[in-house]
DNA sequence: CTCTATAGTACATTAAAATATACTACTTTT
DNA sequence: AAAAGTAGTATATTTTAATGTACTATAGAG
């Protein structure tokens, strides 16, 4: 078929969910614990999140190591291959930049 | 708040339709009518298709110019500012060049 | 003995996106 | 006179995504 259309496609399939590239964003620093995460997109849903992690997991973007502790303690950090995202993340921080106006989250 | 989750977010918003970074692709080698622009996206739906031009329109990332002729002809192109995204879409398209695997379409 | 903290699960509901189907306008071609 | 071609509109339906609400496990603090 049109292979730029299919490598773009991939892309996008793994990228955007509402919050997924804020995430992979916030991931892209370091480990973050689910909680951490959480706090630091204060829109995202609780339940959005688990699924998001989830799917993100799922495709290979972002490792998950639970701790047999009480309570719970859960890290995430970005794979190698989440990590080849990050001029990407940048990129759409980039553009984003030079055009937030009046930009009302939801 | 986080200026750079607000960037991203921008971004997001914009570009992450099913269809719309790929669109915008096809359209940033020049303008094109609706129909190569459908013809171009084969899994793309007619009313789909419809709908993210129209967002795209909105949001100033395309141009859309009607010629009163019959039957109808429409061409879109990139505005500049749906320009500027074009590094942005490059970057997608070279990291799903090396992660495309066995991604079926839909 | 009760309360708090964390990272979930389970299920129901709502909202949004995608799809399907049918129809239109007007000119040119057959 | 009928058919084809383009870029839609209108409407209904289906599918997917996002939300909301309630509940769980268990150690340690008080």
């Amino acid at each position: 078929m049109d292979r730029e259309l299919e490598c773009m496609k991939t892309t996008l399939d793994v990228v955007c969910g509402k919050w997924k590239a804020v995430i992979l964003l916030k991931l892209s620093t370091g480990t973050l614990r689910f909680g951490e995460i959480k706090k630091s997109i204060p829109l995202i849903k609780h339940q959005t999140l688990i699924k998001q992690l989830k799917e993100l997991e799922g495709d290979g973007l972002i490792y998950r190591e639970a701790f047999p502790e009480v309570p719970p303690k859960v890290e995430y950090s970005l794979t190698d291959y989440g990590n080849e995202l990050q001029p990407l993340l940048n990129q759409m921080v980039d553009w984003g930049e030079n055009h937030v106006k009046d930009h009302t989250m939801s």
